[in-house]
DNA sequence: TTGTTCCAGCTTTTT
DNA sequence: GCTGGAACAA
């Protein structure tokens, strides 16, 4: 292969940082400049042109998609087998470090993943073996608590003591947790980071191992990643400046789960022969959408700086539309959807963004009445489902009996008449021996300590565990599965609870054999561990993209937030009000404003041609009435590149007359009231502003007063007072 | 063990 | 105003 493959197809900056002779490099890459295409090109370069084994090549992204993408664009360019490579999530690789080196680790070979909802299983049974009230200590916020110091890498035993009883308390369950989980071999998400980076820190033979191994490492999205993420790059890196980074500071929107944007500022110092490129010119905007989002991220303080262009033109101007009401949002959007499939063009091309996944409900009313296909995003995830977490949690048992928390999962599910009391007793006698829940269980059994009811209910529960074991044994891995399933009655079981609930789980529990069918084993890079035990963790670690008609052309329906990444020909941000976007919790918070700012800059430059955003002027929210006031993004969007879209109003029966305006956002000509001002009426007292309508004498209010109702009233006669 | 009722909580999400 | 979880009764 010669070198005019991997370089022809881009542009100067990128060319730049492609073929760069500098190992440091952070190269700042905007919304659609090619940011994948860098690091794809790069690994390219090194493989091909300076001979860099593919081994000795390390990538790591954030999510398991965006590693996948990025392996097989890497084999695609240079037609090769890109297995050797190191692609993967951090915690993936946490994951895979871990197993190879699980006695430096100091952990068992058996060790086990557990994902979020595991751990907070965990710590609240913990929480309710130490008795604490979990009325003053939410559970939730303690699994925040002990995440947020591991993602800072600290240990309880790094926590000074304090006299505050509330940081007390945490620590303590902190402690306790620690002990668990070394005690019955469970590694959560945040621990596999911090023991990676513990194990290879205190470890100078591996250490040296792994710098020597790496001649280049790769990070993508890196102003997402946390405290402990960047330590363990330095690790593997410091002094040889050989990190080269992806990112933009303007894109950082997870600071609230401990990404520190100020990585970016910090590798600056930690790797000063680093080299700085800027990509700027954007491959999927149109000019007035750049104009756009540039112009309002430019209101956020302490940027590195960076500023889009492109060459394609002008294109449309960004449209605003403020609804009556959230109904009303709906309605247009959709109706503006149908509009595009009618003119011929595909439904998978729109995206509805919006801030919190509570709004979703609108629109998919409206959308389902309309007999428009969509799919939203978000909600839980394959591996996540209930019935799925019980059947895993039968092979686990199966495979571990000393795993206490699928014990606890399956032992009355599907119900077989063990009680919470039964279960209390085993959980004592646990405790007191220190033995596991199914040996106590089977000690509880053997000293004939329960009524015959109840023993014989664990001794059904014994009995099918080990029958499964037998029966399982030399069968494929979706036939284990499939066995359990099946002889658990947990398919049964499902299948009988009511209504389409039940239907959907047990086809969930059919798709489950059908993963376990599909799953590839690679017995090399599985470290020693049984096909079974690889396949759980890649339960845990890969929560399995949402299940839908990928085929199907639907309209996409996602949190902003979820948004990021992609691309779409016409996008609706919807909900752009004070108190929803931003949010209510961001306002007060110069720091948490700025993030929502990156979030709606974000959400812009996901589309590409057709940009429309909304407000609702009424909102029912939390069962309340709401009438916020446009977001203050809309005010930092410069006028010249919005036009309005109003639709002349009937309250009962909105009509889709589109009538454009240039850059107003819904005033009265006389500017004198606002949409949400708070007026006083000398007979109808108090009330706020929803429309206003006409010029000149001819100027109305419509005011909804809170004990008369909605008024339109004429300015000239009715005397208003501005409250 | 199951169904009912009451009550808090209510951004964003990956692994 | 809706939802999920916990507490309680049957």
């Amino acid at each position: 292969m010669d070198i005019t493959a991997i370089i022809d197809s881009l542009n100067d900056a990128q060319r730049q940082a492609v073929s760069a002779p500098a190992r440091a490099m952070l190269v700042l890459a905007g919304a659609g400049s090619g940011k994948t295409r860098v690091l794809v090109h790069r690994i390219a370069w090194l493989i091909k042109i300076e001979h860099i084994a593919p081994h000795n090549i390390l990538a790591v992204t954030f999510t398991n998609k965006a590693a996948k993408e990025m392996r097989g664009r890497v084999e695609d360019l240079l037609n090769i087998s890109a297995r050797s490579m190191w692609i993967g999530t951090f915690h993936g690789l946490a994951h895979r470090f871990l197993r190879q080196h699980n006695e430096e680790a100091k952990l068992p070979s058996t060790f086990q993943v557990i994902d979020s909802d595991d751990q907070l299983r965990l710590i609240k049974r913990l929480m309710k073996s130490m008795q604490i009230d979990d009325k003053r200590w939410p559970a939730k916020q303690i699994v925040w608590f002990i995440n947020a110091q591991k993602d800072e890498g600290r240990r309880a035993k790094d926590i000074p003591e304090t006299q505050d009883l509330y940081l007390k308390v945490q620590l303590s369950i902190y402690r306790a947790y620690e002990e668990l989980c070394a005690r019955s071999g469970l590694v959560d998400f945040a621990e596999l980071l911090l023991k990676a980076h513990e194990t290879l820190r205190d470890n100078a033979e591996l250490l040296a191992f792994y710098r020597d191994r790496f001649k280049q490492v790769h990070v993508d999205e890196f102003q997402d990643t946390n405290t402990i993420q960047y330590a363990w790059l330095r690790l593997l890196t410091d002094g040889q400046d050989n990190l080269f980074v992806v990112g933009d500071d303007d894109q950082s929107i997870y600071g609230w789960r401990g990404a520190k944007i100020e990585n970016m500022f910090n590798f600056q110092k930690h790797y000063p022969n680093h080299q700085l490129i800027r990509l700027e010119q954007n491959y999927r905007s149109t000019g007035n959408i750049l104009k756009a989002s540039n112009a309002l991220i430019a209101c956020n303080e302490g940027r590195m700086g960076k500023e889009l262009h492109t060459d394609s033109g002008e294109g449309d101007l960004i449209s605003l539309y403020a609804a009556f009401n959230e109904q009303d949002e709906a309605y247009f959007v959709v109706e503006r959807i149908r509009q595009w499939v009618a003119e011929g063009h595909s439904r998978a091309d729109v995206a509805i963004l919006y801030r919190s996944n509570a709004q979703s409900r609108q629109f998919e009313e409206k959308l389902m009445a309309t007999g428009t296909p969509y799919r939203v995003y978000g909600g839980l995830r394959f591996f996540d489902r209930l019935e799925i977490k019980n059947a895993l949690a039968y092979l686990y048992l199966m495979a571990h009996k000393d795993n206490d928390a699928a014990f606890e999962r399956i032992i009355n599910t599907p119900t077989r008449g063990v009680g919470a009391k039964t279960l209390e007793t085993i959980r004592e006698l646990a405790k007191r021996d220190n033995l596991t829940l199914w040996a106590a269980m089977v000690e509880l059994i053997r000293t004939e300590h329960f009524s015959p009811r109840a023993s014989n209910a664990l001794k059904s529960f014994a009995v099918l565990i080990n029958k499964l074991i037998k029966a399982s044994e030399g069968l494929e891995l979706y036939e284990q599965v499939k066995l359990v399933v099946e002889d658990s009655g947990l398919l049964a079981f499902h299948k009988k609870e009511k209504g389409d609930k039940g239907e959907a789980r047990a086809e969930n529990l059919e798709e489950l054999v059908n993963a376990a069918r599909q799953f590839e084993y690679d017995a090399e890079s599985a470290e020693g561990a049984s096909e079974l035990d690889v396949f759980l963790a890649h339960a845990a670690l890969e929560s399995g993209d949402a299940q839908g008609d990928e085929f199907e052309d639907c309209v996409q329906l996602m949190t902003l937030h979820s948004a990021k990444g992609l691309e779409f020909p016409m996008v609706f941000m919807v909900g752009l009000e004070e108190g929803l976007f931003p949010s209510q919790q961001s306002v007060d918070d110069p720091g948490r404003l700025e993030e929502e700012r990156r979030l709606c800059y974000v959400g812009m430059t996901r589309a590409m041609r057709l940009l429309y955003m909304s407000y609702a002027e009424s909102r029912r929210l939390y069962g309340k009435e709401n009438y916020p006031r446009p977001s203050r993004f809309l005010k930092e969007i410069p006028a010249e590149q919005l036009q309005e879209i109003r639709v002349r109003a009937n309250v009962t029966k909105p009509v889709a007359t589109v009538k454009p305006k240039m850059g107003t956002v819904a005033l009265g000509s006389s500017g004198r009231y606002k949409l949400g001002q708070r007026v006083r009426h000398v007979k109808f007292g108090e009330g706020v502003v929803l429309q206003v309508d006409g010029e000149g004498t001819q100027e109305r209010v419509q005011i909804n007063f809170a004990s008369a109702g909605m008024k339109w009233l004429m300015l000239s006669y009715a005397k208003l007072e501005v409250l």
